[in-house]
DNA sequence: TAAATGAGTGAACAGACGTGCACTCAAATT
DNA sequence: AATTTGAGTGCACGTCTGTTCACTCATTTA
């Protein structure tokens, strides 16, 4: 529970700003693991600060309020999809099956980042206003993301805009459904995940299947 | 706000037990509306009685937690929903492109019951574990309903069980998008739902494209 | 007709909440 | 070395919460 090292361990801290961004941080970390299975707008800022090992009031030294701060958790938890994105274009320029890829690094960012994606799925609906807004906005630049990398697989196929858009925002879909299976199944049932798993590939497949006959209306 | 006759328009309501009813469903009523930009863990008991005009008290005649009645809406709210496989069914047996027709369905009942389908849609990953666990379950005894229909449309294709159920929640993963993103668009640009519907079709048809080209395993 | 039932009342409680205000006291600035 | 800054403190407040308890009184039951 507590190392006797642990100031010798860790760098020294000396800078104020640098304190004050490590409350902040603590601040956003014990968020996302509250609210690992209730929703933001059920959390208080007491409740918050408590856990964070900090006064009510030093809160607004952060955020204005939970939903200021519940908007700044939406960047941060993007990240593991950002690098998402990153991982499965690398996959992509080796040799293998691009889908298996994919779905092997959604597992493994899901696996690695439960409660940053928890928190995408829960409240990029069920959330309050302004955060859902903010998931809804990520969400968009990461489908057009995707759109771009599908453009590519078809030249030659003359596919509309808004084709590709549909496509990808398609099997982002199938995507977010997989991760809020994977997130609701028990990881001490390795053969639940498996299942889900290839779901999503056999999902994704039948997608592709579906692009290669389609014509895009002239 | 107040009609004169009321008393004389609506029949007389003598018995106890159709009172409480009453009453319990204003109960439900009033927590659909108030719930329509916030999501169910952030209503207070006191809040749905004093909307529904009775004592905070007097809830517990009615429910024992606010997580009971929660329980309860899914299945009020689930009706919309099972009426859409009915008329989607009857619209089957007629003339005309299927896809065309339960996309219609789809979102003639979205216009209808707007708060039920949101009250579905917030809940279903962002509210508390019985309410979503209920949800999970309804939603799919809906996904077993559709494989039922598409075994009928693939006889002679011998689809496994297996990839039959993961084409029907394909789609219904499809059609619940759809259904969100209906809901936060303001209805007073029509040409923003007519894209959402077209969307929908072109999705739901190039599933249906995939599903032509697509042979299980044996 | 008399008794039992049960939906709804009203006061009271202990606890949690958000937020205002005056404060401390290192670190940063001058 | 003297001053300013600002993250974090401690207290106080008014409000809202869930739940208890003893109650009323119309409807149902006996």
């Amino acid at each position: 529970m507590h190392s006797a090292y642990a100031g010798e361990v860790s760098e020294e801290i000396r800078s104020r700003a640098e304190r004050k961004e490590r409350t902040r941080q603590r601040l956003l970390d014990v968020t996302l693991r509250l609210i690992a299975d209730r929703s933001l707008s059920s959390l208080s800022l007491r409740e918050v600060a408590r856990e964070a090992g900090i006064v009510p009031t030093a809160f607004y030294r952060h955020y204005a309020s939970m939903d200021a701060l519940g908007v700044d958790l939406v960047d941060d938890s993007m990240r593991p999809l950002r690098q998402m994105i990153r991982d499965a274009r690398r996959g992509r320029t080796a040799h293998g099956d691009i889908i298996v890829e994919t779905v092997a690094v959604l597992a493994k960012q899901v696996r690695d980042h439960p409660d940053q994606f928890r928190f995408l799925t829960r409240e990029r609906y069920g959330g309050v206003g302004p955060v859902r807004r903010a998931i809804a906005t990520e969400l968009k630049l990461f489908t057009s993301e995707l759109t771009v990398d599908l453009a590519r697989l078809t030249t030659g196929f003359d596919w509309s805009a808004d084709d590709l858009e549909m496509a990808a925002s398609l099997m982002v879909g199938a995507m977010l459904s997989t991760v809020m299976d994977l997130l609701e199944t028990d990881e001490r049932h390795p053969e639940d995940v498996h299942a889900i798993l290839d779901k999503a590939e056999r999902q994704l497949r039948m997608i592709a299947l579906g692009m290669g006959q389609w014509r895009s209306k002239p």
